[in-house]
DNA sequence: ATCTATTTTAAACGTAAGTTTGAATCTGTC
DNA sequence: GACAGATTCAAACTTACGTTTAAAATAGAT
């Protein structure tokens, strides 16, 4: 008795994986239907229209990626902050880079970042607006700084824009190294890589601007 | 007689913003005829396919774009490596981010990096290869270890991300932002910071990876 | 068992895209 | 000025997509 999960739910599951291996524009929903075995009219039954079915896909698939990595991964405001912009960068690694389902949200997202379909301002402005507050709020802790001033905004851009690279360079990444190395990068040396790096830079940048408001 | 630049040219150029705009799969080519102020037909008339137009779009615009911001912006293999780095960095950041005509080449391989067409391996072995052997020699020479090794292929990747974020990041920077600082970052601030960001974190790193040397 | 509401299905619809066609127009040459 | 080749054009062709339709199948309740 292995009780097929409801149509509905299926759809998502296949939405998930497909949308986010190829993006919005490039998935039809015949091969939703085919991979989610239903009829293409399942679809619109459901779901109404192809855009919004993709708007459920990333509700249903964010509650997931942010059940196993949450924002700081562990950390409170409590920690320092080295440490909170450690958890900040740990998770975020994580949530696009896991080689299972709980990275699908992140890869979406990060589509919605270089290819924006538009459709869903309210769910970036829901899931993006509370993680820039976050990072950069523990950033200007750590430079000392105001969390909007201009060091801040740089920083925060410098290091957001890392952990969305690796992701980004996997297939460029492929061809340059070539395919003898099959391997990938594992994420948690990614992440280990990204935290001395930043904390590095950050560090030096924060005595620098302390020499000059001196 | 202002002599009206030949059709062929004219699509190449109306080809360019469009395709560097709104990349290759949203571009349609009726816009671009329209744009060049040419008939469909003559799309395929010079440039046989959609592909085949993209391909020698990309190659139009990469001599322009490299005329003006060579790969080293003027720093030579004589000069200091953490001279050459920011001269790399440089070029590559104002190849992306200049306003005119000259970072449409720039804008298509950014996409090319997120989306790959896939129908130009080619032009991406010609440009993409020589880059990244020239970034990874240099960085190499700054923290003193071989091209090849993991740590130089973690900082090369956390540098180029850097470059690449701050043209990505800008539809997102807008909505996070807002509307009211509708001036976008200068190009060369933005230089500047990954500069300053990345050497930073790439002394710390050399002075580490030493002491584990020894 | 029958009736009703829900779900599933095959087929068709409408639109937009890349491409092709074949005639019309333009350009240069003898 | 007539011819040949190159270029331009409106229109049609083909394909793929999101969506709709209306009938068939299923499930649940009485």
């Amino acid at each position: 008795m292995d009780d097929k999960p409801s149509s509905k739910k299926r759809i998502l599951w296949a939405a998930g994986e497909i949308f986010s291996d190829t993006g919005y524009r490039q998935t039809t929903i015949r091969q939703i239907s085919r991979h989610a075995g239903v009829n293409v009219a399942s679809i619109n039954y459901y779901f109404q229209s192809k855009d919004n079915l993709y708007l459920e896909t990333l509700r249903y698939w964010k509650d997931i990626a942010f059940q196993k990595y949450p924002p700081e991964f562990g950390a409170s405001q409590s920690d320092p902050p080295e440490i909170r912009l450690e958890g900040f960068i740990r998770s975020f690694v994580y949530r696009i880079l896991d080689s299972g389902i709980e990275s699908r949200f992140g890869k979406l997202m990060a589509r919605e970042f270089t290819d924006p379909t538009g459709a869903l301002d309210a769910i970036i402005e829901e899931t993006a607006r509370p993680m820039f507050n976050l990072i950069t709020s523990i950033i200007g802790r750590i430079i000392n700084k105001d969390p909007l001033s201009d060091s801040v905004l740089y920083c925060t851009s410098s290091i957001v824009g890392q952990c969305l690279y690796f992701l980004y360079a996997r297939p460029m990444y492929r061809k340059m190294i070539g395919e003898q190395k099959t391997k990938l990068l594992p994420m948690d040396d990614i992440a280990d890589h990204i935290c001395r790096f930043s904390l590095a830079a950050l560090s030096v940048i924060r005595k620098e601007e302390q020499g000059e408001q001196a």
